[in-house]
DNA sequence: CGCCAAATTATTTTT
DNA sequence: TAATTTGGCG
């Protein structure tokens, strides 16, 4: 392996890939060539006879992490089954996997996401008698999650969720199940308590490298400090400019923790940008440079100015939507582009939903990602929820969630009397069934035991099946129809038979990716346990980028990709700064700037956007208004598009005429 | 006591 | 628009 680390990049570039030990602080501004120069940094590595298995490199998204490895092994033309890229999530649940015992929990504890978090609050909201009315479980969810994670303590507005919130903390602990924010902060406590994890950890993971350090939390910064305090080969690269994610927790001062807590580190500015016009760079400098609170940078590109980016006002959504498909054909053709180079960014997912009707009409391909993801659907989670009975029986939320789906004839009444039967016996819900099926004195009626017993024996039918040597999928395969969950779909959806095949589609989908996953040789642990684990890490399924189709997502699914033409569709206040945040402060503000920054960077040749006259909003059609935003930009480098939408006759003529003379060549 | 149908309400971004 | 909640019926 010869890496020719000097030719093959600059000399920022270099130093920044060459420099192995020591903590290294990377600015690195938007396109200029920081996963190139991540992967080489890693190759380096390995090339100097560091063993793979002492790396660890953090990403923000399982997709990137997938992305490194996958681009380190092409490099490096070597397997590389011990390089330990993952997410923070993910790494964290590695570590309970095997670790968590330490703390009283089993190790075949489940991952709640977000719905099953919410869905956890509200049933505790409603044993503890609080009328749900009052409540907001979203800001429960994110208020829980702050307290967690140190963000923040009670307050005197706050502290009246105190008693829910100790109360989900025990029942939580009390189902064997753990949620994202356990999953950064119980290996910090595995660290804390026990010395001998932290030092076999330290010992392993000996070069540790974060990638989209700015939109790290400060747990997650605790959890890295901890690691590589004592080796301090630690590398974290970031652009305080595209940090979009401060309401997840993300905190860009991590930069500032970073220098205070690793003195006489390397600082390493990677400013020339590769990837976009000067118009394009000019217009993003220009935008970025309104936010106070950013280190001061200037991104500079050696290329030419390009075209102009161009502004257009549709009437509303509908003619926005075909404005920017009938562009897209006609770019394709004029300039010989496939419709993957094309990248149409929102700000919220349900602007993807109006496009998405109109690309499916002009039969335009495209993939969508992000969006309602696969896994949330809610025939998806019905299958997940039957599988995470089977592994954790102590799991009521997903017991809830399945006791009655399909039908059973336990309602209201007697899920109450089998509540109060679990409560006064301290059993998990499962537990309480079982029991019951068998007590023949228990307080319940002939009817509601017997389906108690079905139930019971039905599941531990299939648990028996599931941990014996047969293939998993084929038993979930023959529960689903087992259950006979087709005709639970029909009984829900009794008019609409297309839609029953959709969902049975879907499930079929789940079921063959994760046969699929079972029998990856691969695989070093197919075990239901790890499957559960990474889907409940995976919002979206993996889509490789898929040939010849337009890229249709939120912006902040875009980070880290690159487009040759980018539309930029609903450039309106309320929208883009949405309006939640032109509420709050300008701290929020700033942040939608930074993700108007994101967007814009996405292109490298071509910039369009829309910004729409009026647009329908919960069924009523209100009269917008332009984007603040764009008044940022430099006038000089924007150019209207007018009412050209139906291309003018002498452009269709002229068109026509190209494709002929094409043609007869 | 469960089920169905009508009313209601919620829409930022994601691991 | 679609999923969820509530109220009345069988």
């Amino acid at each position: 392996m010869d890496l020719q680390l000097k030719s093959a990049l600059n000399d920022k570039q270099y130093i920044a890939a060459s420099t192995s030990s020591g903590p290294v602080l990377i600015i690195a501004g938007a396109g200029s060539g920081k996963t190139r120069m991540i992967t080489y940094r890693i190759a380096h590595m390995l090339e100097c006879g560091i063993s793979q298995s002492n790396i660890l490199a953090l990403t923000f998204t399982n997709k990137a992490a997938k992305e490194m490895t996958e681009r380190v092994r092409q490099l490096t033309g070597e397997k590389l089954p011990k390089l330990t890229t993952a997410t923070f999530h993910a790494f964290g649940a590695a570590i309970l996997r095997s670790e968590i015992h330490y703390l009283g929990y089993d190790d075949n504890f489940t991952i709640y996401d977000q719905a099953d978090k919410i869905s956890l609050i509200k049933n505790v909201v409603r044993e503890l008698h609080i009328p749900l009315e009052q409540i907001d479980l979203y800001e429960l969810d994110n208020l829980f999650s702050s307290i967690k994670t140190n963000r923040s303590g009670w307050s005197t507005e706050t502290s009246r969720y105190k008693e829910i919130y100790e109360e989900y903390l025990l029942q939580i602990k009390a189902y064997n199940a753990v949620d994202f924010d356990d999953l950064i902060m119980l290996p910090i406590k595995l660290f804390e308590e026990v010395p001998a994890l932290l030092r076999k950890y330290r010992e392993r993971y000996q070069y540790i490298m974060v990638d989209e350090f700015q939109d790290t939390s400060l747990a997650q910064y605790r959890f890295v400090h901890l690691l590589s305090q004592e080796h301090r080969n630690i590398c974290v690269v970031g652009d305080d400019d595209q940090s979009i994610y401060s309401w997840r927790g993300a905190n860009y001062e991590n930069i500032v923790n970073f220098e205070r807590d690793f003195p006489n580190f390397k600082e390493i500015r990677l400013e020339q940008n590769y990837r976009s016009t000067g118009n394009i760079l000019q217009a993003a400098n220009a935008l970025i440079s309104h936010n106070t609170k950013r280190k001061e940078k200037q991104l500079w590109t050696g290329t030419e100015k390009g075209r102009s980016i161009a502004l257009f006002h549709p009437d509303d959504e509908d003619h926005e939507s075909e404005f920017i498909c009938t562009k897209i054909k006609e770019l394709a053709f004029e300039q010989g582009l496939s419709y993957d180079d094309f990248g149409v960014l929102v700000r919220t997912n349900n602007l993807l939903s109006s496009l998405e009707q109109t690309f499916i009409q002009n039969q335009l391909p495209y993939t969508i990602s992000g969006g309602k993801s696969f896994f949330s659907r809610k025939e998806i989670k019905d299958i997940i929820a039957y599988m995470r009975l089977l592994t954790n029986p102590d799991d009521n939320v997903n017991f809830l969630r399945i006791i009655n789906t399909p039908r059973r004839g336990i309602g209201r009444v007697s899920l109450e009397s089998l509540r109060s039967y679990a409560r006064s016996h301290e059993l998990s819900l499962f537990s309480a069934v079982t029991k019951l099926s068998l007590d023949m004195n228990a307080p319940i009626k002939d009817r509601l035991r017997q389906m108690c017993c079905s139930f019971t024996e039905m599941i531990e039918c299939y648990k028996t099946k599931l941990f014996s040597r047969q293939p998993m999928a084929k038993t979930i395969r023959a529960l689903i129809g087992d259950i006979d969950y087709r005709g639970h779909l029909i009984s829900e959806h009794p008019d609409n038979e297309r839609l029953v095949q959709w969902k049975m589609k879907n499930v079929d989908l789940f079921l063959q990716m994760f046969e699929r996953w079972e029998k990856n040789p691969d695989n070093i642990h197919p075990n239901i346990y790890e499957y559960l684990n990474r889907i409940s890490l995976t919002s979206k399924v993996e889509t490789d980028k898929e040939q010849g189709k337009v890229n249709l997502m939120t912006i902040h699914a875009s980070k880290g990709l690159e487009f040759d033409t980018v539309f930029l569709a609903g450039v309106e206040d309320h929208i883009i700064p949405h309006a939640r945040s032109i509420q709050e402060n300008e701290q929020s503000l700033e942040e939608e700037r930074r993700l108007f920054y994101v967007a814009i960077t996405r292109a490298k040749r071509s910039l369009y956007m829309t910004s729409c006259k009026q647009r329908k909003v919960m069924r009523e059609t209100i009269a917008t208004v332009p984007s603040r935003f764009l008044e940022e930009i430099p006038q000089g480098l924007i150019s209207h598009i007018d009412e050209e939408i139906e291309t003018s006759d002498e452009e269709a003529a002229d068109l026509f005429a190209q494709l002929r003379a094409k043609l007869a060549t």
